[in-house]
DNA sequence: ATATATTTTTAGTCTTGTCTAAAAATATGT
DNA sequence: ACATATTTTTAGACAAGACTAAAAATATAT
């Protein structure tokens, strides 16, 4: 598996709830920030090694060999976000890069030493479930506040957008993985949202209610 | 730098005494098991960003950017050697191969803090000193085991070779960093040794007692 | 239903890092 | 010192992965 194939299948298993679904060419391309030609390259390639199901025009998805390394990737990944945020005391803003460098290293010892150091830990930093050593992951009830009624409570439990922009937007305003949110308000006309943080009232667009998932108490 | 070019770096800074004695084609090929051609290539391509000397036919050494590369490579190495030992229960002829891979992850902050979570070790597993954030390194007493007269004493500081094999046997034969060691024989045929440890006695080639360091008692 | 727009694929090119085979330079032995 | 051996470099080729431009397939709109 070369570091370019593994980016591939990471990214087809993340386009098409994890993988299943065909998912196109171009949104391939927009993920990767590559030109669709190339994809078509790698998808050829892919489908040679039986990674990917694929058939001209009508779309990629992962057969069962690419959805278990497209897995034990994002194992690593998210293993390696929690090392990273509790024991080298990064911010959970500043791990996606250097974690998706590490995910690349080969060797299964260093994974699971690594997963029993740090404790079986079942979701990294930004709320997203971990595969243990099967590739078998915990699914945890999550609402995306967008969606949830006036005067509803809960718990943040996850992102959608794990990107550095909106991860320190939601620190500035004291959001984090465990934060009570509480909707006071929904506005209609741009389905804005007035939520209450800690006794502070926050105004929120919808890109940002989209974005986070909450747990309802 | 790309994963290639700072292999090259580190190999010409092993193989000439940290990269300042000009090192043959040959030799870099043979560490790197690539052939000489490819060699000549590739140190066209990094005298033309200034980190080797090198003159057609006359070896190549090290600029003072190009130490700079190759120490960081070794620091970022060496650290993940005593992270893999320490933390993730590795054993030393264990964490060379993935020591490898994870010395190219590119976050001054993780290396920085993965330092500090070691609490600034200055030896890796081997004996090898470890340099600090800016490059120095502490050098370290020693004596190769080989050189020393009959009747010394001395406690094992570290090894020349790294190499799985030979680290194996020393563990099968108690043989680790801090073991106690006392040549009781030399043999002028074949200068092979007789040595003590742990009160038992030990048989040992010229080949073996040319790669263990001891620090003079 | 057919013209137009969009998406996807193909064909050909480029770069990086490697290789083989041959040529050039250096080293060695008598 | 000169013939031979060794080392190093050059020249040309190749694979991986990406790109551009053009062709083919599919989707959309009136």
């Amino acid at each position: 598996m070369t570091l370019s194939e593994e980016n591939y299948l990471k990214a087809i298993y993340h386009l098409g709830k994890h993988g299943t679904t065909a998912v196109s060419t171009n949104a391939i391309a927009e993920q990767m920030e590559t030109k669709a030609s190339s994809v078509t390259d790698m998808v050829k390639k892919l489908a040679e090694k039986d990674l990917v199901n694929y058939v001209k025009y009508q779309g990629v998805s992962l057969t069962k060999d690419g959805k278990i390394v497209a897995t034990s990737i994002i194992r690593k990944h998210r293993l390696w976000e929690v090392f990273l945020v509790q024991k080298l005391n990064f911010t959970w803003d500043e791990v996606h890069d250097v974690a998706e460098q590490l995910e690349h290293i080969k060797s299964d010892k260093l994974v699971n030493q690594l997963d029993a150091f740090l404790e079986f830990p079942t979701h990294d930093p930004h709320g997203d479930p971990i595969p243990d050593k099967n590739g078998n992951m915990v699914t945890r009830e999550k609402t995306i506040l967008s969606k949830v009624s006036i005067n509803s409570v809960g718990v943040c439990v996850g992102v959608n957008d794990s990107s550095s922009d909106f991860l320190k937007y939601l620190s500035k305003h004291n959001i984090a993985l465990g934060t009570s949110i509480e909707v006071v308000g929904k506005e209609k006309f741009d389905d804005s949202m007035t939520i209450k943080i800690e006794d502070k009232m926050l105004q929120i667009s919808k890109l940002i209610s989209n974005n986070i998932y909450i747990k309802l108490v």
